[in-house]
DNA sequence: TTTAATTCGGATAATTTTATCCTATTTTAA
DNA sequence: TTAAAATAGGATAAAATTATCCGAATTAAA
C-alpha cells in the first residue's frame, strides 16, 4: 500500500516524537536501530521530511532530530505520506487511469469511492502524539 | 495501490469479460490497445491469469483470450488481484512488519482495520459482469 | 583548537518492477 | 501442405525503488 520509504518514514516519526516528548533529539542510528530500517536509506528519507518541515535536524555532535513538542499532535499521517509518497493512494486513479472523475470514471472508479475516503480520512485525522503514546504504553509496537 | 501489472490484469479482465459477452475471442492486440498497454508486457500478465485459471486462452490463429460465459460473473476483482499481487494489500500490515496482529499491533493497525477490510469487501464482492456492463453501457471507461 | 559525533548530499550499487524482443509452438484456412 | 495468425516462454533491457558508501559540513565538548 505504501512505498517502504514512506513505511520508515512514518514509523522513524512516530519514534522521534516519542523521544521529543521526553524532550531528547535522537540520532539516525538510534531511529534505524528502534525501527529496524537500513541506516543510510532512512537517512534520505529523514532528509526529505526535514526539507518537507514534518521534522526538524540539528547538525553535530548531540544533534539529530525532533519535532517541536506544541507541534507533535498537529502532525498528520497525511503529512508524512504526502511528502513521501505523494497524494496518489487517495486521490489517484485505481486503475492508473490519466482522467478518472464523476464524468468519466474508470471501472472501480464508484467501488473504490469509500475506500479511498476512508484512507483519506484516516490519514487526516490520525496525528504523531495519539500513535506515540500508544507505543509508550506498549499498546503497539515499531517492529518485529 | 495496485502495481501497473495488476491495473492492466484488471482492465484486460474486463474487456476479455465484454467481448466473451459477445462469444468472441480477442487478441492480445486488442487488448493492449483497448486499453492502453505494452503489449508484450500485457502478454506476460495474461499468462499469469491463464495460469492461475482466471481467464483462458486459445493459441493459433482465430485464437485469443476469453472467459466462459456462464463464470464472467463468478470471477471477482479479489481473484486478480490476487493472482498478480497477492493478499498483501488487504492481508499485510501497513507497516510492513513481519508480525502484525491484535496482540501485537503495529501503530496503525486498529487505524486501518477498516479501510483494509472496506477494501477486502470490496474487492471480493465486484464481479467481472457488472464491471463489463458498465463499460458496454458507456458508464465507465478502460483508458483516457 | 582539536576531536568526536552528527546530519547533508552526491555517487553508486542492488533489487524489483516494468517493458521489449525474439523464437518456438499451435491452430486454422487456403 | 503450406502460410498466416496467434499464444507461450525465455532472454534481455530500461526504469524505478531500495540500499550503501564516502566525503563535506556542522556542532559541542574536551
Amino acid at each position: 500500500m505504501f512505498s517502504k520509504a514512506c513505511e520508515y518514514g512514518i514509523k522513524a516519526s512516530i519514534f522521534i516524537a516519542l523521544s521529543s516528548y521526553k524532550g531528547v533529539r535522537v540520532s539516525l542510528k538510534a531511529i534505524a536501530k528502534e525501527i529496524n530500517s537500513p541506516e543510510a536509506f532512512t537517512a534520505k528519507i529523514l532528509q526529505d521530511l526535514v526539507r518537507h518541515g514534518v521534522i526538524s535536524s540539528t547538525k553535530g555532535a548531540y544533534g539529530g532530530f525532533e519535532i517541536e513538542k506544541a507541534l507533535i499532535s498537529s502532525v498528520k499521517l497525511s503529512h508524512i505520506v504526502n511528502a513521501i509518497d505523494g497524494d496518489a493512494i487517495y486521490s489517484g486513479c485505481g486503475l492508473g487511469l490519466h482522467t478518472c472523475n464523476e464524468e468519466h470514471p474508470c471501472p472501480v472508479h464508484h467501488k473504490f469511492k469509500s475506500v479511498r475516503e476512508e484512507l483519506r480520512s484516516m490519514l487526516e485525522n490520525t496525528n504523531l502524539e495519539e500513535l506515540a503514546l500508544n507505543i509508550k504504553s506498549g499498546a503497539s509496537f515499531l517492529k518485529i
